[in-house]
DNA sequence: TTTACATATAACCATATGTTTATATGTTTG
DNA sequence: CAAACATATAAACATATGGTTATATGTAAA
């Protein structure tokens, strides 16, 4: 397929420009990204390998983890892209608030002192409950 | 649906982008469309509705004419990317032919001094019988 | 106002895509 | 090596999407 629609392709879902736009912050892992975006793991799997598939993300094994980051020496034009897309989307709820998650994440990480599933998914559900039940109503 | 995601996913169809990469290059009516890219009148209407929708391009009618082109006024971050799109489209066959097709068709329609449905099914048809048997086959 | 023509829309079909659940792979630790 | 764990993949399903054919809308000329 043509590079630029594949492209397109690749960023035309929710999913998978949430995992691209947290990545393009930071490097993490697996698990890491389940609990920032909040979403079930083989999802997270599924889109990683698309997007590493097509080259757009790095990929390193750290023992039983695989921590993924941006792929800094892509084309001039797919970087670009990237950036733009990262302005796009800063003014969205649903990516900002990945990215203040994101943030949460990483003290949590801290505090709990390792870096694994369980903890990530303590992280979601300690998320879920600080919900306050009028917000909760819209969801 | 978020802008970004709903401008990629725009962007994700070749036929969808091809048209709008001639549009950045011209005003085209919905027959010089179906010409130059060879492909069928409710295609090119569709996918022109698409875009049209989301703000992409502007309508101009003349007579039984329609006219579109790309729209001059879009915010600066979707600008960017479909000028990133002319960069990473311009080495792929298909959307250079694209080009290509489209001053031949200027030509055409000078040459026969109207624009209307059969002088495009003209040139067309007359593409179609300048490629050699050996290069056919592969088609 | 009837006919011809340009464009738009609808109905339909085949295929592609996203998500979930279940399972496989591969690594670490006991 | 067995159990635990992180990640990857497969199977299955529902939904979305692109393309074709047929038809509707709207304009212009006869």
């Amino acid at each position: 397929m043509f590079n630029a629609v594949r492209l397109m392709k690749l960023f035309s879902d929710t999913t998978r420009l949430r995992v691209m736009m947290v990545l393009a912050r930071k490097e993490l892992c697996v698990c890491q990204i389940m609990g920032v975006l909040g979403i079930s793991q083989p999802l997270v799997s599924r889109n990683l390998a698309m997007l590493n598939d097509a080259g757009l993300i790095d990929e390193r094994k750290e023992g039983k983890l695989v921590f993924y980051s941006l792929n800094k020496g892509l084309p001039e034009a797919q970087k670009k892209t990237i950036e733009l897309l990262q302005e796009m989307t800063e003014d969205d709820k649903t990516f900002s608030d990945d990215l203040k998650s994101l943030r949460e994440c990483e003290e949590f990480q801290q505090k709990a002192g390792k870096c694994d599933m369980n903890t990530f998914k303590e992280f979601m559900s300690m998320k879920s409950k600080k919900i306050p039940v009028a917000c909760k109503m819209e969801v």
